[in-house]
DNA sequence: TATGAATGAGATTTCATTCAT
DNA sequence: TATGAATGAAATCTCATTCAT
């Protein structure tokens, strides 16, 4: 077979080109789901021919694994500064209420989450990502506590995860209905959800009147 | 030629072979997703042709529909009593923490929401069952709290969504990660999520007045 | 094989129900052709089941069959008296002007016709039947000639002949374009060729002037 | 395995391909009738893979649809001139008597036709061309009476049509009966049609006043 | 690099027919 | 007689991928 790794250099011009690529599929994939979105299909939309798609990446899986990671560039890296750490959070978490454009990724990322369950590479990938994301996550809430925005008790990793289950959860239930109505409800349980948090999360594992002490001094620490 | 006339067993009559070849569908899905299950594949597995399946059932879209039928009747009316509401609905909740063989339903459920998202007859359908889940969860979250066991503030219809919405996050992530340490990881989440629910979640709605002692007490405590 | 020919003998009710059948099958036949008129599909409309047509009439050419010649039979035997033969005549001819119900006849005939161009036993069929049109035009048209009411020279199976060609090509004319101008044409088309028909044909053959004094007698004697 | 690199000869060219293909088609069609014809029968003759024809045709309808225009494309525009307009005329007419190779021609073209009759879409199609073929005899019988080939009283778009419709109507009578002696009876009715055409079909409409005597004397006759 | 015609496997679906009841 | 579930072959069409240009 022929199949000896031709590495392609990254040459000018060609980046650009697959740049565009990816963005089409990311797009044809959160509209018709992975096995749906035909190469031809791409194609047609990228304006290339289905050879082209073939040259560059060796097949569907690469080509739809490295939109993911495409995608995940453009969207994840936002971490701009001017805001403090809970802000940031927040900002993140609230893109998970879809709204024009950024549905298309949480679609494509449903798509491929679930695509991954019968496909190891891929979901290998997806965890690589989500990790990612996670610790990212993490960082802020830290960040937030140390700055007094969150209550001292929450541990980094556990409050990350948990929000992000919860956004993840936020996430099925747009996409099973996906009007306007059921998303300002979404926005408003994860409102509520923040609010919990900052106010008072302390009852989460030490059910103890002991910490609830701390959790009290925390707060009014704040309002002094 | 060969043939020599394949005699037919006496067949297993409408009904069971129906609920047999639904049960073969739910398994396929559950392991290769919607789009990825063919008919043939479904055919082989529940041993019949596939002029059969599309006989008894038009096309791969309504096979789909009517397995999740099944699917949910078979796995949601478990609502026995001998149990306090509250047990109940944990029961059900932690119906999410994937285990065999219950995982295969909702990797099923996960796989017809993504698919639901491009074709609006499944959607419907997914919402149609979603929404009965939910009033029933409602109904138990109402007479747990009639009974004391959660607290008086909560509403009974959004303490069941965002339940939901949590659960449904913990499936994502156990599909993201379906090994035991993640189970293990999903089903304390649930716990805390339990415990914070029955301790105080009075940061929420905090608009009732004076009915249970405990959740006061932290509420003054607070306020102090 | 147990293909021994079970010779069904004909019992009452059997017939009413084999004559509802064929019915349906002309019908069906008419409206998809014979390719697309599916057993199934027949045995709905007729509110039967697909075994008991294959019970009935060996398989699907065998039903087709046999719908033709109860077409045949239902649609030819309108040989009435009470009318002249050029009257009767004209009457079987303006039956090719497409009207409901009986384009569905010739639809079916249409269909028919044209498959047999590749089954030999459709087509001996159907020409059998043809034979037996074109017979019996003959006679109408010879009788007429005797009555006076065509002219004398004119020869009962070549008129005929040419009669049945002119209609066919009326009803190909009419299955091209069956609206209802159309069929306004196509009768007048048919009006004009009786016309010449009654007037004189006598130039057909004859070129020469003598028989068309024999013509004109013949008209004179009829104004007589 | 047999897969072993079955080297594809170099491609003729897109356009040589369709050509190639296209008159495949015709064949089949003309041989098995449209629904009998499978796409893997006309790729197999063809030559090529099932996957090649919907590559170039979207589906079965359109190949159809185009093998018809290509048929026509072929054989319709053998309009030489050094004949006269009646001679045309007639060549173009005889070519309705079945023969090696033009039958098959018409055999499709009858097909077709009836196919039509539940195909909106292709019955459209063959009405355009059947009125290009009608205007175009017409101008021909119209050069014709003026140049005294025909009778002056002739209309030439009605003199056309009814021509058309007795021309297929010998075309149902060949698809009815294909041998050679029913050939050369249908060729002997042309011929005939074409005497009475050239003698004096004056009766049709007698609107005109005194150009030809024979034809006025004869109306006269009845007159009296 | 890029193209797009060509491929052949495979997907869904339909169909005439059989046969146990 | 009559039924209709079951069959498996075959039909149409799609798809990822290859490869000569």
């Amino acid at each position: 077979m022929t199949k000896t790794a031709k590495k392609r250099q990254t040459r000018p011009g060609r980046i650009a080109r697959q740049a565009e690529l990816l963005t089409t599929v990311y797009k044809v994939v959160s509209e018709f789901g992975i096995d749906a979105a035909s190469m031809r299909q791409i194609a047609t939309r990228a304006k290339v021919s289905t050879g082209t798609i073939n040259y560059h990446f060796r097949n569907k899986e690469k080509l739809v694994m490295e939109a993911l990671q495409a995608a995940y560039q453009m969207t994840l890296p936002e971490a701009d500064s001017a805001h403090t750490p809970l802000e940031r959070l927040k900002g993140f978490a609230f893109g998970y209420i879809l709204h024009e454009p950024n549905d298309r990724f949480w679609r494509f990322w449903m798509n491929y989450t679930v695509y991954g369950s019968r496909n190891e590479e891929l979901r290998k990938h997806q965890v690589h990502w989500f990790k990612k994301q996670h610790s990212f996550w993490a960082k802020l809430v830290r960040e937030a506590v140390k700055e007094g925005e969150l209550p001292p008790h929450l541990d980094g990793a556990e409050t990350a995860e948990q929000l992000l289950v919860f956004t993840h959860g936020l996430m099925v239930r747009q996409i099973l209905e996906p009007d306007k109505k059921n998303q300002t409800r979404c926005r408003k349980m994860l409102e509520q959800y923040f609010a919990r948090l900052e106010a008072d999360a302390g009852v989460c594992k030490p059910t103890v009147n002991g910490t609830r002490e701390v959790s009290m001094l925390s707060r009014r620490g704040k309002a002094a």
